[in-house]
DNA sequence: GACTAAGCGAGACGGTACGTCTTGTCTTCAC
DNA sequence: GTGAAGACAAGACGTACCGTCTCGCTTAGTC
């Protein structure tokens, strides 16, 4: 009601230019490359009007990558949680293991030194996949498949925590082997007891 | 025998020099802000004796981290692998939310678009910190403590990828309170079978 | 009709910061360690504000000259073109013997490995005294005092050629003296005859 | 006699080297871009080699200049002083139509800025050729072709200073015509007078 | 034949400046 | 009052040379 609302429109023409071009920066030259300067060029839009409307060059990449790659990835439920929640850490594997890895560890990088894209990768990426994670781990402990007492952080941690590990920081694979051998091992201590 | 030997030699001052001062500077103003102009002028050297021996802004970073913050963790045997294990996972959480947190996180990040970098992190510092854990693991397994039939790798990765994952990307804590929750809860499913 | 005209317009205030840091270092330190880093510096203005108006330093220079060392050598008509042409060739040289002198011959010298300077020079500087000579002479002619078959543009090199070798080459004084000796003796090549 | 001379003598080898590295350069890059690490790295040897024995880049170059274009302009003598004055006028013009004129060039204008090379060049290219000059003038103010009070540097600067100034400063044309011209000129005013 | 002294190549060093790129701000005109 | 265009001050980039300074090796004399 009490908005001002004189002037012209947000242009949705020129929001949208700028987030294909930043995600095309993101794909060609990484995020590390990407300019403001080169999104605006590439978008045919002003520098003003990214500054306008983005925080933060990381905000905008975040953003670019969200629109793009959609983050949607599909669950299956098959009745038993443990075998869901094996089939989805292999689906983040596989995901990671093709050029979302490379955004991801790009995010989660940059976010070092960017707080507010460290926010926004946070709670628009990584929340929504760990919320799915805790109700598959909710359901688990429902059906007694999972110790009702277990702490649901601390397991999806332990659980999520190694991938992650080996995307920023390891050499080592994160094959569907290796992840079938987290997953059984932290999973053994997960057992409700006999 | 066919070893060049002309020419001066490098300088032992000069390279000090360069790693205090960038040593200070990362601590002053963060990885991010750390220039090579900025080190060359503090360190009162020539950017081109940077650029001779260090293959990379970030190259140098970690060098002048692992100079000047000595990446000795003392480690004491109590006899019980177990505990040795939990205890240092402790120390280094410790380590990390004080100001050491601070760089590995902005090496990390920072890595993530500098393979040299990321090379010389891992190779310098993690796989180090790595070995020192497998030992104890080792032991462990030597003890009964841990299933003989475990997989160290998998194992560390449970116990320690989750206080990288907090140090990352996350917002949850990583006190002592949480490592012993992760601790007890993988461990729970190393246990040598009753 | 197909003017662009959208963006900032040229900052004047930068324009004359740069033209009088430029004098100033051409003053104080001479041409060639006048950088343009330093101008840059001195105006308190960026290194590309330069280099997106001035084509290269030699350019800016000779600008810089031209617009503090105001290019007028008021002309007295005394009735003999004679005279009046011997009075020119006393005041330029008495010039060059000046400070102006020394940026004459910087400008001249850098030139040769500059064409754009070499052209800037020529045309804003050289030319239009040139034109006043000419006039001078043109007047000569038409009084009878030159013959009228002279080569105009031969009879102002023989005249001012030499005060420029000697500015330029030799190590010959360019006195009162010396100029009324090369003017007698190439005027006695011009009169009129009989 | 009471000279020191211990050590090892001064390596004829290199200096030729040097030269014409030195000389290589001046035609492929020009003088402005012939620096003194090029010629060390093209000659194959130490920069303190260059620095030991020559005073600086441009004494380096006039002398690299005179070793190799040889200074020599073979003089006939046809018994007339005034066509043996002109036939040199038209040679110097001549040469410096082709690439002598180019060092000739920049070799005066980089002398601007460097007095040690002003005087190497004057010295020792621009004085031989004034004495050869001066001796033919003489020789016709001997025979009477020239008047015998005219002053011989005035006269000399009014023919050659031209060619220089052309060469130096103005796009007009230095072909047989022009110089024909200018000695037309000038020597209508040195004839010994009927 | 050993000693001494320079010359030499190589190349590291502290610097200065280069010309380019990007940052975030500011200004102008068009819609 | 948003938006495209683009100028602006700032400052870092990585490179090229400067002139100086070790190095260890070679080449002469001089003792």
């Amino acid at each position: 009601m009490t908005e001002a609302k004189a002037g012209r429109k947000r242009s949705e023409t020129s929001r949208q230019a700028i987030l294909q071009a930043a995600f095309a920066l993101l794909e060609e030259v990484g995020f590390d490359r990407m300019s403001i300067e080169g999104v605006a060029a590439r978008a045919g839009v002003g520098k003003t009007t990214i500054y306008r409307w983005w925080e933060s060059r990381g905000v905008l990449a975040v953003e670019a990558f969200l629109t793009t790659v959609a983050p949607v990835i599909a669950f299956h439920e098959t009745g038993s949680a443990r075998e869901d929640m094996i089939a989805q850490m292999q689906a983040l594997a596989d995901l990671y293991r093709g050029p979302t890895g490379r955004f991801v560890r790009e995010m989660i990088g940059s976010s070092q030194s960017d707080p507010a894209m460290r926010s926004a990768f946070h709670d628009l990426f990584l929340v929504p996949r760990r919320e799915a994670a805790r109700a598959v781990f909710r359901r688990g402990q429902g059906t007694g498949e999972f110790r009702a007492c277990a702490d649901a952080d601390a397991a999806i941690d332990a659980l999520y925590g190694p991938i992650y590990y080996r995307l920023l920081a390891s050499d080592a694979p994160i094959d569907d082997g290796e992840v079938n051998k987290i997953a059984a091992l932290v999973m053994s201590g997960l057992n409700a007891p006999g």
